[in-house]
DNA sequence: TTTAATTCCTCTAGTGACTAGAGCTACAAG
DNA sequence: CTTGTAGCTCTAGTCACTAGAGGAATTAAA
């Protein structure tokens, strides 16, 4: 049962290229290849993959992937760093989902007036209106 | 009134290589300069940087703020468009906030168990848990 | 079995929005 | 007039890919 990249790529829904990115970057072992030179994958890829993709969605950086990929090799002690990393990851996302309502309050603002109405532009007007607001944010 | 290029960073918080990066990139006109070859700036760049700013915290990418900044010199006709690139902004924010939201609930069981007691690694786990929803997100 | 289509290979370069550093020059304060 | 800070240009690095060139391997059909 072994896998070409094309079809560990569907298997896994990441690009072909990325694979071969990932391979690059360490997050994989290089695999096995046909005669031929081409990559050939089994199960245990697939399950790799899925935790790197996985993990990517939830916003961790390849680095810290890569770290918690090393963790659970070793999943005996250095368990708390996981959590860290985990930790860290949930503040920033905390903040970064407070900066985007506020960003989507303005934009609601912004672009609430109907454009067939050919009155002057509120987008250019709001984003100039806060060209006096320096100081703060 | 002129300002130096790093009198001019202080004024609209941005860090002075920030700002050479968005002459290049055609984002301000190339300033005047002193007999020394140094920029020289004048309020109407504090504006216009000013707007760069707000626009980059709101998340619009640097074409597309060119493209606002055009548009606000010929504020008659194509004010659509600029409707446009705010409301497309806007779906793609509305977007961006679910995703996070969802991230910060996982995020949350993730790390919630907590790292003194020396149980299984709830990090890993639930990571590892998601290597087999191959199929969904 | 041959051919054609598709997939794969490596390598390089490009993306966006900066950031960092080298090596040099200008300016302001004392 | 000297010293220290701030400025200059230019190149390269960052992250996580993505795109393309130019060629080889594999697979399916004829």
């Amino acid at each position: 049962m072994m896998f070409s990249i094309g079809e560990l790529s569907k298997i896994v829904g990441l690009k072909v290229p990325t694979i071969r990115y990932y391979e690059q970057m360490g997050l994989i072992d290089p695999p096995e290849r046909s005669r031929g030179n081409q990559r050939r994958y089994s199960k245990a890829e697939v399950q790799r993959l899925s935790f790197v993709r996985h993990s990517r969605e939830l916003g961790f950086a390849l680095g810290e992937i890569r770290d918690l990929l090393r963790l659970s090799v070793h999943p005996n002690q250095p368990c708390c760093d996981a959590h860290v990393i985990a930790q860290r990851h949930l503040e920033a996302t905390v903040a970064k989902i407070k900066k985007l309502q506020r960003l989507k309050k303005e934009l609601e603002r912004i672009s609430k007036c109907d454009s067939n109405a050919l009155s002057s532009c509120s987008v250019i007007e709001t984003l100039a209106d806060h060209q006096l607001c320096i100081s703060d944010h």
